[in-house]
DNA sequence: CAGTGGTCTAGACCACCGA
DNA sequence: CGGTGGTCTAGACCACTGC
């Protein structure tokens, strides 16, 4: 847990907190005004905070007449970037992982690209069988660059690798993602405990930095019956 | 086209176009200050506009450093909310549908939940076949309540629902998605023109106004051969 | 009409980067 | 060290809501 260090850190915090403990959805918080002098701190600043938990979902603003609570549980907090660990963990379970194969191999023109790395350069390939609560959930086949993260195929494997990123001091800050469905194949059926031909969910994923550094490029296939893609999109961008 | 009003959405346009026209991923914007000047506007706004250009992943700001247009072609814009038709028309294709079924029903006590109505309410059924260029991509069913949408159902039902809502005065500002797969059924196979058994994507989407109250419950189901969601997901926040 | 949120300003200080 | 972005302030005016 990191502390928070700006004001409106803080006080989105204590608002937070606030909306949590003592109000209900609908609910009107204070005027602006009377925060930043009850707080001791000015409108803009109040604002700024009130703008971050805009964007969480977590207030609403009407024009000329307040700022409510929203009915927060109707609002999926989803469309943050999450790691299957971080994943697993909201949902309650323990996040596992098998490794399957881990090897070192030579970007083909096609990985090259997705990392942006010259074909040829060396990259860990960590294919891992992803368990929550001992349960297999997902078959994951990564491919990280080993130029920007040299040894990490000798650290644990079995965690988030996201984890071992931070390591190298590289923080992943989005990613993209490409989701489609496929049959599983004999393999996947096998290792994943189902039978072959299911639909299942196919996600390609290359993370990045906030620099806009590829740190990996991932590609699991979901059991469609244990696993599935909750996200609240928003329109005003 | 609606054309902006306030002083920092002009600046984010204007920022926009020189990014675009003049500029190149890793070129450095002029200082804050700088800008500041040069348009005629206080530092504040110009951050402001920053923050936004920061939001859509065009600009990268280092601190201490500089502000750098990132490469915009690698963060996919989708994370925003589509509409079909919007999603049709970025790809270069002609959006369009087949209306199925357009009746009324009254709502079960799930739909009613979903809805936020009391059940026995009176709904739209709307069932169509989205297509592309001519070509079936996907087979939805929309469930509209009609307390907020009073003769809806006597409208042009084969274009986007999102441009009916607006004509009632309701906007669509978010929705809850949830992704899943699942295997083609024979009539769905039909419909879609493909064979039964087949890997799809199914999407139910709850859409929502600002102030969370729901507007329409959709369940769609895509080929997944013709259709991907590609969505960028960000960490901070 | 009074009170709310939305926009904007001019100026201050801090933390960080690179020469 | 000077220049950059990051935070914060006090105060102004506008646009909208609801009585």
């Amino acid at each position: 847990m990191r502390s928070a260090v700006t004001k409106y850190e803080v006080l989105c915090d204590g608002l937070r907190q606030e909306i949590r403990s003592k109000l209900v959805p609908g609910d009107a918080l204070d005027g602006e005004r009377t925060l930043a002098e009850r707080l001791g701190v000015s409108r803009v600043t109040v604002r700024r905070a009130l703008d971050q938990l805009d964007a969480e979902g977590l207030i609403v603003r009407v024009h000329g007449s307040g700022t409510y609570v929203s009915d927060a549980q109707l609002i999926g907090k989803t469309l943050r970037l999450t790691s299957f660990t971080d994943d697993m963990c909201e949902r309650g379970l323990e996040a596992g992982a098998a490794v399957l194969i881990s090897e070192v191999i030579y970007a083909d023109t096609d990985l090259a690209t997705f990392l942006r790395l010259e074909s040829g350069a060396e990259v860990l390939r960590l294919r891992r069988l992803r368990l929550a609560n001992e349960t297999p959930m997902a078959l994951e086949d990564a491919f990280v660059p080993l130029g920007l993260f040299p040894g990490i195929e000798e650290r644990d494997l079995t965690t988030s690798l996201y984890a071992s990123f931070s390591a190298y001091g590289y923080t992943v800050d989005r990613a993209r993602q490409q989701i489609t469905s496929a049959a599983l194949t004999e393999e996947e059926a096998k290792l994943l405990d189902s039978t072959p031909g299911t639909p299942a969910l196919r996600v390609e994923r290359v993370s990045m930095d906030r620099l806009g550094q590829p740190l990996e490029k991932v590609a699991t296939i979901y059991r469609s019956d244990r696993y599935h893609f909750d996200i609240t999109v928003r329109a005003h961008l």
